[in-house]
DNA sequence: GCCAACGTTGGC
DNA sequence: GCCAACGTTGGC
């Protein structure tokens, strides 16, 4: 069981709108780190939801439903995607100036490497921050 | 809106 | 295969 963090801009697709759907195709990465990760995602690995631009913060939890497979937006035919299901949403979400400050959070992957839209998080991290958001 | 970080592209 | 130019992301 391995854990993840996903980048979204809530103007492209938001929690919300997440939750609404239940389920989502994870489309449209174009970054060969980015889709390493999601190739080495398993069914049933669990991932934070990150709205990056506007909020800056964590919202909620997805599962992985559906292994890396090709994405039938990318033309070149290199990159994939994975399918997550809506998993809890956060009480209180956890800000990104929160994280950074943060003694056991503040050397994650995704804070260090801002850029990247899909990084790994550990198993502390992961426990740390479900307890921050509340779930 | 600016800018730093960093990935990608293309000329050589 | 190097590296400059350029584009994109995302925090501030």
């Amino acid at each position: 069981m391995a854990y993840w963090l996903m980048k979204s801009e809530p103007d492209a697709y938001s929690w919300q709108q997440m939750v609404k759907d239940k389920k989502t195709g994870w489309s449209g990465v174009r970054n060969y780190q980015a889709a390493n990760n999601m190739k080495a995602m398993k069914i049933g690995d669990e991932a934070f939801f990150y709205h990056s631009n506007e909020g800056k913060e964590i919202v909620g939890t997805v599962k992985i439903s559906k292994l890396y497979h090709p994405d039938p937006s990318d033309e070149s035919g290199k990159f994939g995607m994975v399918e997550v299901t809506a998993g809890s949403a956060f009480k209180t979400p956890v800000g990104l100036a929160e994280i950074k400050v943060h003694e056991k959070l503040k050397d994650m992957a995704f804070v260090r490497q801002s850029r990247l839209s899909v990084s790994p998080v550990t198993a502390a991290e992961w426990k740390v921050i479900c307890k921050l958001g509340g779930v």
